[in-house]
Formats: C-alpha cells, structure tokens, sequence
RNA sequence: GCGCCCGUAGCUCAAUGGAUAGAGCAUUUGACUACGGAUCAAAAGGUUGGAUGUUCGAGUCAUCCCGGGCGCGCCA
C-alpha cells in the first residue's frame, strides 16, 4: 500500500545522498532509455557499497538488452563528478561510492539544519489519528498500551513532517453498560463513588455494577430504565452520567501525563459525541437506496463479507427495535471526520481483531459517497501483547494486566537499576532519570517491533541497557552528551578549530556513521509509508550501533585540532538525532543516568 | 465451513522482488588505571513451516497444504 502523500516532498534541504545521487542517475537512465520511457534508478542502501542502483534490470527488461550492457551505458552516461563513483556489479547493479568531500558537505549542511535533514511534505493533509480509546468506568488494561503508545508516536511523526493532526480520543462513554453504571453509582452514593473512581478503582466499580446486574433482577430492571432515561436525555441521569465521565477522564488524563502522551480533554471525541448524527446517518444510507431490512434490522450489505452460512454479511445501523449500535455510531465518525474536520486522511489504531468490522465501515462510507478520494481511511491495525506462555498476557489472577501496574512497574524496576548503577547521583535525579528509562523502555518495547504482529513481553529483555532497548539509546545520547560537556569546557581554554577544508581521510568508522546520519530522513519517511513506528526504532538503534563502533575506535577530545572538530561534529549530530528520533517515539532523552 | 493475520538462528526480533537472509540476547574467545566497560571487536549458530508456480532473481508475489491466533448479524 503506497502512499502517495508521503511520497511527494518539498526538497529545500537535501540531506540523503541516496536521494541526490537517484536523482543524478535519473537523467542517465532517461538517455539510454530513449523516447519517453520511465525508469526508476531504484537506489538504496547495500552491504557491498554506500549504495546500490538496481534500475538497469528493469530498463534491460524493457529494452530487450542484456541488462550488464545496459547497466554500463547509464554509467557511461551519468555525471556524478565530486560526489560519487559508480561500478556495475553482479547481474546489472550499479554500486554507488561517495566521494569524502561530498559527505563531509553533506554532513556540513546537516549539522546547521533544525529539520536534521527531514523534509516536510509540500501538501499538508488534515489527519485524524483515533488511538488510545479507553472505557469509561473501566480501567486501561496492556491492549490499551499498544494503541495509545503507538498513536501517539504516529501523531508526532506526521507533525514533524508538516501534516495537521487531529488528534481524536473514541472513548467508550455511551451505550448500555451505563444504565447499570449509572445504578450503581446511586447505590454508592455520589460521595463514596467519586472518591473510589478518583484514586483509579474503576476495575472494582466495574465489577460491582456487574456482579449486581447480573444477580439481581430488579437492578437489571432499573439499569434497563436508566438507559432509557440516558438516552431521552434525562437531565439529573445525565449529570450522573458526566460525573463518571468526568472521574474517569480525570483519571486517565493523570495516566497519560505520567506517561509523556499528548491526549487531553481538548481531544474527546467520545461515542455520545456522535449521538445527534445517528439518525441522519440511517437517513443518508436510505436516500443513498443502500438501506435493507433484514430480520428486521436496518442493515446495509457491503458486497464481499459472508456469515457462517456463506450468506451476504450485513453492517447493522438500525438494530430491531430502532437502536442504533456501534457500526451506526463508526459510519458517523466517518462522516464527521470528512464533513465538519474536513479530514483526508483517518487512522485507525485499532487492535487487529477489529479489521473486518472496520473494513465493513470503510466499504459502506464509500458507497455511500462519504469517503471518496482523495479522503480516505486506514486501519492501522495491531497485534496483542503475550506473556512468556505466547499466551494473552494476564495478570496472576488471570485477568487482564491493569495499564498503571505496567507504568508502575517499569519506573520502579528502572529506578531501582539507576539507583544500582549510578549511586552517586542526587535521589530526585535517580527517580526522575528511573521515570524517563521506564517509561522509555516500556513503550520502546511496543514499538520496537512490526506493530501487526504479536509481541512478547518481558520486563528484563526491555529494561536491558544491551540490545535493541530504549536504555540503550539513552545511554548511547547520555553518553554522547558527556563527551560535548567536557569538550565544552576543553575548548573554553583553546578554541576549536574549523571542520572545513581538505582533512584528513575519514576512517571506515567515521564514514559509516555520516552516512547513517543522512537517512534520518529517509526513516522517518519510511515509517509513515507504512505507519509502523518500528522502523524509525531499528533506525535509531542501527544509528546507535555506529557510533558506539565509531567511539570505540576514534578518540574525540584527545584527536589533532581538524580531526577533533569533525569528530564533535559527529557526536553532536548523532545526539541531536537520538533526542529527536526518541521525542518522536514519545520517549524522553536524559543528559546523564 | 468461510475470511483475515502470523510462522525467519536455541530465544526475542529485522529484512520497500535484488548479490552470500541481518541484529540483539544467550554461548565461546578477545579488549579495561575508561573522552562513561551500562561498552566494543570477533566466532559459532538458517532447507526463512512444507510443496508447486510466476520471475533474470522469491523470506517477500500466486495457488495448495501444515501449524498458531483472531473474526464471522442486532456487545463495543
């Protein structure tokens, strides 16, 4: 699935030299192609040298040529002078080597731009991201984790590259479960509720409402009344309502500050939201002559989705009885996201249980005429979260894992790790650095990995300072931001010297590490492309990899003048993009730990 | 029964149809009075669940099997 908006940039800052050297591959491909025929040079990164073109086995194809001659000609034919050399390699690659100079302004350019090298996107889209989602009078559990972690790191992404994001909170504030809530919550009296709801006992409130509800006849009775009541509008059964709505949020919102996530009450957009569109939207789909009745429900058939008994599958909009349910309630979340937010792009990150349910809701909205392109919706779907068992992770009691236990858990067994291995720093430091590191490390571990895949949780394996771990990042920047404070200090008494001019050859640690510096952009773009964070992770892990090597091998402060300023250089940037790639990821970058 | 997703080293995971499938952990071997060793260098570890096919080229695409997970009409 490409995405074409992502595709197409403004180009005011260059960085890549993968991009620049496509570009200057294009016109040679255009010659020995002749007429008006279109191939992709096709660079990218390769094992054997900086880079790799393997366009000329596609333009060979074309041609009816062997696709080595080919590969010669666009060589014969492409001026890369001062920036690269190029050799054909194996069936028909082309092998792409930079020249030292060219990297060495590259990287000069990097180091003075604020967008380290990412480019914004020359036509800004109006996103909804619909993530995190939580219910009302129901504690967050670990399914919550992955979608508001994973949200949010998509809504910081699409910011930096310049799109609007909208983000929108689909919390679960409506439907029958509230009438026995809502009881409940009158049999507490209002005092005693709120006080439990406010310190975050919403799982026992649950399970009290539903231990009732499900013993007592007469309390079903007055919940079935009371959801009456709630959906007349009521209004002393809409206070009560908006006191549950209010405690919860109250509750959550104190989660997601603890954790760094950028939802507030500004970004509500709860399934009462929707309640005055439901109506029209059952209106629209029968003006559209999609509506059908069937067992006596308003239904709409999508063509494509079958039942058990290979019959046409229905998305009910109308239940028997004249209630609306859920697939009503997404079809007008649809539309008020095309219509009032004028969005054209709408994410869903939903668990990957829900793919058909959503698909079902994408297909009606299009056939209705809602969601036309250049609009358009994505399910940006994921997998669950396993205990060591490969099992749904549950808690020893074997319910699901309440989400403010992991939050507290990771802080605490990361603080405690600080407080080990750097006792010597202040106690409100160790605890502040032991928030970043747990915090980081937990929702590093969900986006490190392909987000439509299941994934394993374990403490040690993501509170590991080794590996592909968010404590490694930190320590990598920590570190680097170490070696700047002493230059700081050493070049207070003999100022550095200039970077520029003709220095000494770069040594293979060096090289691998501009290089590496320069596909900042292309990472981040990467990750959009498929709205799968983990790629910015594995680059910055990869990033990491580098200069750790680089830093092995190449004193910094201790090197001649020319020599050292490169190297300051490097460290700099490589900081500069570690901070920025984790603030993406919603993880926070410590000066020491 | 139908549909969707997953299956890659002992373990946890990468790999926009490109050469010899890469990392980390664990294992083994090296490097410490260090610009922060919370590290680095290296070795070993693979029939990419199986089989056909498409392609110059398949972990990736198609078809069919085998495993596992999840969905499949009035809950959300």
């Amino acid at each position: 699935m490409s995405n074409e908006w992502v595709h197409e940039y403004d180009r005011p800052f260059m960085a890549d030299p993968l991009v620049i050297v496509e570009e200057l591959l294009a016109p040679a491909f255009a010659a020995v192609a002749g007429g008006d025929m279109a191939v992709d040079p096709v660079v990218r990164p390769s094992d054997r040298a900086d880079a790799q073109a393997n366009g000329a086995l596609a333009l060979a194809k074309q041609l009816g040529r062997k696709p080595r001659e080919v590969a010669d000609d666009v060589v014969a034919a492409a001026v890369l002078t001062g920036k690269a050399t190029l050799e054909v390699a194996g069936p028909g690659f082309i092998n792409v080597t930079f020249d030292e100079g060219f990297l060495a302004e590259q990287l000069a350019a990097l180091t003075t731009d604020d967008r380290l090298g990412v480019r914004s996107v020359p036509n800004p889209q109006r996103v909804v991201v619909d993530y995190s989602a939580p219910n009302i009078a129901k504690e967050m559990h670990i399914g919550h984790l992955r979608t508001t972690v994973i949200g949010d790191a998509l809504v910081r992404i699409l910011g930096f590259v310049g799109h609007t994001v909208i983000r929108e909170n689909h919390v679960g504030d409506w439907g029958t479960p509230f009438g026995m809530l809502i009881e409940h919550l009158i049999d507490l009296g209002e005092t005693e509720a709120a006080a439990g709801l406010s310190v975050g006992d919403l799982d026992g409130f649950y399970k009290q409402a539903r231990a009732k509800f499900d013993s007592s006849e007469t309390f079903q009775d007055r919940a079935r009344k009371r959801v009456v009541l709630l959906q007349g509008g009521d209004p002393e059964t809409l206070r009560l309502w908006r006191l549950l709505v209010d405690l919860s949020m109250k509750y959550f919102n104190r989660l997601y500050r603890k954790i760094g996530v950028l939802l507030t009450d500004d970004d509500l957009a709860g399934e009462s939201m929707y309640n005055d569109l439901l109506p029209e939207v059952v209106e629209r789909l029968r003006a559209a002559g999609l509506l059908q009745q069937s067992d006596g429900a308003e239904v709409v058939f999508p063509p494509g989705y079958t039942n058990r008994e290979g019959e046409p599958l229905p998305l009910i909009v109308q239940k028997r009885g004249g209630g609306f349910n859920y697939g009503t309630s997404d079809l007008a979340c649809v539309l008020d996201r095309v219509e009032r937010v004028k969005a054209t792009l709408l994410l869903y990150v939903v668990g990957a249980p829900q793919s058909q349910h959503l698909a079902m809701v994408f297909d009606v909205a299009a056939m209705a005429g809602w969601l036309q392109p250049p609009a358009r919706a994505v399910h940006v779907a994921f997998g669950n979260v396993l205990g060591s068992d490969r099992k749904m992770l549950k808690s020893r009691e074997g319910e699901p894992v309440r989400f403010v236990d992991v939050v507290d858990e990771a802080i605490e067994r990361a603080t405690a790790s600080v407080r080990e291995k750097n006792p010597d720093l202040p106690g409100d430091e160790q605890t502040d650095i032991g928030r970043m590191v747990g915090i980081g490390a937990l929702k590093y571990a969900d986006l490190s990995t392909d987000r439509i895949k299941d994934y394993v949780f374990d403490w040690d394996r993501m509170l590991a300072f080794e590996g592909n771990t968010a404590p490694y990042l930190q320590y990598a920047h920590a570190r680097i931001r170490s070696i700047l404070r002493k230059g700081a200090e050493a070049e207070a008494q003999t100022p550095r010297a200039s970077a520029e001019g003709s220095g000494p050859t770069l040594v293979a640690q060096e090289r691998e590490l501009i290089l590496q510096l320069l596909q900042f952009d292309a990472a981040i773009h990467d990750t959009l492309d498929r709205y799968s964070p983990h790629r910015l992770c594995t680059y910055l892990f990869d990033l990491a990899q580098s200069f750790t090597s680089f830093y092995e091998a190449c004193p910094v402060l201790k090197a001649e003048p020319r020599t050292r300023a490169l190297r300051i250089r490097l460290c700099e940037q490589t900081a500069r993009v570690l901070a920025q790639g984790l603030d993406l990821l919603g993880i926070e970058a410590p000066e020491r730990m």
